[in-house]
DNA sequence: CCCCCTGTCCCGTGAACGCGGGATAGTCGG
DNA sequence: CCGACTATCCCGCGTTCACGGGACAGGGGG
């Protein structure tokens, strides 16, 4: 599960006892690089610009830009690199603020050491780290929006086949993942469109992707 | 942030070297207790109704009551426990279904044994682990966060368009609605192909709407 | 035991789609 | 003013889809 390559990390964190511990527990990790750390958003910018950067430690609490204002710009300087919050807010509207800007993991930093530097390897390999109190905010946060799902069970095939078509894939190419006929999968689809009350593909990916079926 | 008094865990796993494996590493931490171990949910709620549980780490794939199902009976046999789902799957509807039936956290198997036993400490700190995949997949799915996207930008027409397809009209339905020509529709779909870069309706379905576009 | 239901598989046809090609009008900057 | 660009519009052909129809194996209930 370790990246190949080492990963450059960039600090951006105000509080210099902190962030100097956390660039040394960094360095020490053989697959990680630290050479970046910044004290402001803006000097990061100036000084970074171009540089190609993995993972962005972000804290939010910093003299001048806030950091989830910051997040929008950060992403446009370094558009390949992922963006984890890490910092001692864990006030609903900022955490759900910084997510919806992009943040792409929230931790906080009563999380120990160990734990934030495996959220970088995480955050890099497409996960979202989440300091679990964030998680619970987040859960809830959605439980009460999440409409009760009235029970539409397809089956595996189907699920299959669903979650192919979305991916682009046309039938015959399905087919042959499958193994079975043009036919087969057609069937399957018909078979879906009565389930979900669709007649097309369109529609079909559509709803079952609001229903978080795929 | 370590809990004071010993925390009664209960495993539900049947597969056995795992179970056991877990329940050492459980029973090797201080604060940890790991009386009870079964290979389903019904051995457990005949066994252990009445006692006190404080964290079940439950599968899902069991023979009998599949873990998603039992939940809910769980919850009613041991009212006060916390249910960290422990398991392989990572489709979306289960994972959302679990979460929805009231499991407080979901981990994979592919976790770690040390991360399994810090999120039995962070349930019952009222936190919620989730493994960084599962986190991922929540967010998206409630478009909270929007995955780094290099900035698409539709015209108003091809947004139009887009979601007059996601509803399942076809583009003569579509050229109607919008009172121009069906030439027209299937060329601002095209455009729609070239800027999210797939090549058919299925697939711009499903990407504007992971994009949160429409 | 047999029937029904479900999941899987197959064929053929007419309608819808994907795409190469080309055209017109409005906008913006040099 | 004119070229470059974008949004909109149109045609035709070959491919893919939607759907009516039919078949067969496995499981559950009468």
């Amino acid at each position: 599960m370790k990246p190949t390559a080492s990963l450059n990390v960039c600090l951006i964190e105000d509080h210099q006892d902190y962030r100097r511990a956390l660039q040394l527990a960094i360095r020490n990790s053989s697959h990680l690089l630290c050479d970046l750390s910044f004290s402001s958003i803006e000097a990061c910018l100036a000084a970074a610009s171009g540089r190609h950067v993995d993972v962005i430690l972000l804290d939010l609490g910093l003299p001048g830009i806030h950091g989830v204002a910051g997040i929008p710009q950060l992403r446009e300087a370094f558009p390949d690199a992922k963006i984890l919050v890490l910092t001692v807010y864990d006030h609903k509207p900022v955490v759900l603020e910084a997510l919806a800007a992009g943040a792409s993991g929230y931790l906080l930093k009563a999380d120990q050491i160990p734990t934030i530097l495996r959220g970088i390897d995480e955050v890099v390999a497409g996960g979202a780290p989440l300091n679990s109190q964030i998680a619970r905010m987040i859960l809830t946060t959605f439980s009460a929006v999440r409409p009760a799902t009235p029970e539409i069970d397809l089956t595996e095939r189907e699920r299959e086949t669903l979650g192919l078509l979305a991916k682009g894939f046309i039938k015959k190419e399905i087919a042959d993942q499958l193994g079975v006929s043009y036919h087969t999968v057609d069937t399957h689809v018909r078979n879906i469109y009565g389930k979900l009350q669709v007649h097309n593909l369109s529609g079909a990916v559509a709803k079952s992707m609001q229903l978080g079926l795929i």
